[in-house]
DNA sequence: TATTGTTATACTCTATAACTATA
DNA sequence: TATAGTTATAGAGTATAACAATA
């Protein structure tokens, strides 16, 4: 009878493979200009918003502060950011795109451009505005999980309501 | 006029927050059990078929060859796994779960099954089916595209049909 | 010649724990 | 007390290039 369970894993594979092919294509169309995937994921965080602290940019790119900070220490030795202790807070840090990095940013969104348009181009058959809908709520409810494993038998905790924007569908 | 590739951006963002948190639940979620998330995709790909080449192994996983063997060798040392020459083609070799691999894979199901419980969950407002087919249309044209850079300034080549199974939305 | 897998090597990302300084 | 960030450290995954053995 086809376990539902079953089709969720599909959709965990689903999710992991799509993500994996997207984030090497990104990484292939970034090889001329001396950044990884990931590093442009920070520094296109750091394009929109002037400066923002490593805080701010660990929560927008999901990523850890330790972790954070060994890229942002690689970026500065590009010259692609700069760090600047922060006007109010003493404890943070203001970190910004140095001029270079403005300059240079521009370069990698038109060399992963074709990457996004392959992109939307995959994603079609769903709106593109339901399905980030759908994936946000992926990500909230996965963060809004408790960490501890809890590897309590085959318990099924029927998850408790999200965010759920049922809009797209 | 909020350019289209903004939105663009979004999926591709939301994808990639998406599967981190995926990512790291599951870490979480399978620390009981002394595996990552990432072996325990061989191991489940192994969960079915029942012998499989490392080749076969790299296909099924998206990962690469000399990954894989890395991976292999770690889920060797934990006795997970068992690799033996394969009968007819003598290059390849034949990797299978263990004994103690096939019952400690039922461990790992368990205990990652509260969050593929979540993730169904959150996918709801969209059919799991129509939303599988799309992520696999996703990995299928970031497949497709050439490997090669090519940043030749910002075109953007009207990405060639794919799979494009139009069944959702 | 093409394919399977190994080896050596290197780098990036990830993450924990203990720590400093500031709020 | 809580938060921002650093440091030390470790490990895992990723990947390339050169190579061996076999198909």
């Amino acid at each position: 009878m086809q376990t539902p369970a079953a089709h969720t894993h599909d959709l965990a594979m689903s999710l992991r493979v799509a993500y994996l092919a997207l984030h090497r294509r990104t990484d292939a169309a970034l090889t001329g200009c001396d950044v990884t995937a990931d590093q442009f994921v920070v520094l296109s965080a750091l394009a929109r918003g002037d400066a923002l602290t490593q805080r701010e940019l660990v929560d927008r790119t999901s990523s850890d502060p330790s972790t954070l900070r060994a890229m942002l220490v690689l970026l500065e030795a590009k010259g692609l950011v700069e760090r600047q202790p922060h006007p109010s807070d003493r404890r943070a840090r203001s970190v910004r795109l140095s001029r270079r990095g403005r300059r240079e940013i521009e370069r990698m969104w038109a060399a992963t451009e074709p990457v996004r348009a392959h992109l939307a181009h995959a994603a079609a058959p769903l709106e593109v505005t339901s399905l980030v809908a759908v994936l946000a709520n992926v990500a909230s409810a996965m963060g809004r999980q408790p960490i501890a494993p809890d590897a309590s038998s085959g318990r099924s905790p029927p998850p408790d309501e999200g965010p759920t924007s049922s809009k797209g569908t």
